[in-house]
DNA sequence: AAAACTTACTTGTCCGTACAACTTATTGAA
DNA sequence: TTCAATAAGTTGTACGGACAAGTAAGTTTT
């Protein structure tokens, strides 16, 4: 039943229990690692497996010349969505495409500002147009786009509209997704988004607010989707991620 | 510029270079890591870093004593939401506060069965209440809480409405969150709703279902939140795991 | 007082070796 | 043929050492 740990599993679970217990406090530092492997008789390569275990499970920060610190007591729960891109949950399925409408260089004004989430006067390219389904000829969303002026040219190749920007600029720019925020609230639908869509101006819509950062953390997309009351559900999965 | 790589991290990006243009298949077996360890002139423990970051990010599958197999051509992509509890994705800020005003044990008719996730006929416990901000006395929701029978008597402890359910239920039984399914939709408010959250039957809400599952895969608990119209928004943020 | 330098300390990278644990194919016995 | 034992090969764990790179505090210089 007790199967045996190997030795840096052991001393991972030792650490984790001390740092819960409160001997080193979240915010103190860790004894340096030479300490650390006399005081267990284990190797440095040994104890370090150890730390990257609690590295991983968020509850030590350990920078190069610095000490190491406790940042947690606990083991951080970790809820994973995993994709081959990213396309399942900040996006659409694929028996969609979106019909341009509008394209124009823009600059942010107040009210905009807030919903892309970047400076009031900055510059940005927006797309404006509606989803449709594939099949059917139903319109699901009205979509607009804002992304940065230096991508506004992808717009002009012919695949254009069958594949998602983020992949366009990803392909053509070489900007990954770093980071990504979501906002979900409904609303009423403007006058405009109401023509647009084909209904009344007192439906309510699922607006939907996709913010994408890349690896320097630079904003460089953002989608506003307004999709008429009933007409899409928004899925996702989360599942508790594994201890390493 | 061009900053100089560790040994490692090159090793891992040669490989999976290598993997990517089909060196080696998927489905094929990697030389040992002795014979790889001679082509790249490195140390056996630096180039098993290398494939430990392959492993991590989905590339190769490793198990002791068999040779190490390709499992896929690209790296996955995941994102991950990490959190101390589940409480700030899966739900609400700490400073709100459930009121429950219905408690009742059901058996699901078809449309509840379709909300819910469960087969029609399933005996459930049915929690239904109004979440109020602490500070102010405003209503921010129409919360329905269906758990398993079993489950009901958690509800007597005095402490139940500033605790959210789940948490309650890891407490006392045990069941730990390993899964969940969310579903967001926007919709018109019922008439019960709307005399509940006290607004007009026109408005519109935010409903966001939300489905908890156990190790077991078991659904243990669901909560259907309504939302009225701009009182709320449904925030997240998604970060691309790092390569370890 | 402020800036630049030096130094001690800590973590990161990388090498080497040895043995344990496990898988798989081969061999031998029933 | 079937099953068990053996052996070869592979990954996992653990030890050791050495130097590089970065941090932070103290010291010197400006």
């Amino acid at each position: 039943m007790t199967e045996r740990l190997p030795l840096y599993k052991s001393l991972a679970n030792t650490l984790e229990q001390r740092i819960y217990n409160g001997d080193w406090p979240v915010g103190s530092v860790l004894p340096a690692e030479a300490d650390l492997c006399q005081e267990f008789l284990s190797s440095r390569h040994t104890l370090r497996h150890a730390l990257q275990i609690l590295e991983t499970n968020g509850l030590i920060y350990r920078r190069q010349g610095a000490p190491t610190k406790v940042v947690s007591r606990q083991r951080l729960r970790r809820f994973t969505q995993s994709f081959n891109s990213p396309i399942d949950i900040l996006s659409y399925s694929r028996d969609t495409y979106r019909q341009n409408l509008v394209e124009e260089y823009i600059e942010l004004d107040q009210s905009l500002s807030q919903i892309v989430g970047a400076p009031i006067g900055s510059s940005w390219y927006h797309i404006g147009g509606i989803r449709k389904r594939q099949q059917a000829e139903e319109v699901i969303a009205w979509t607009d786009i804002y992304i940065l002026p230096q991508f506004a040219s992808l717009t002009k190749d012919p695949e254009h509209t069958q594949v998602m920007v983020y992949e366009q600029i990803e392909k053509k720019y070489g900007a990954r997704i770093e980071r990504a925020e979501v906002d979900v609230y409904a609303a009423l639908a403007s006058s405009e988004i109401a023509t647009r869509l084909n209904i009344k101006p007192t439906t309510s819509c699922l607006v939907i607010i996709r913010r994408y950062f890349d690896d320097q953390d630079k904003l460089f997309e953002v989608t506003v989707t307004h999709h008429p009351e009933s007409k899409y559900v928004y899925s996702m999965e989360f599942k508790a991620s594994s201890e390493v």
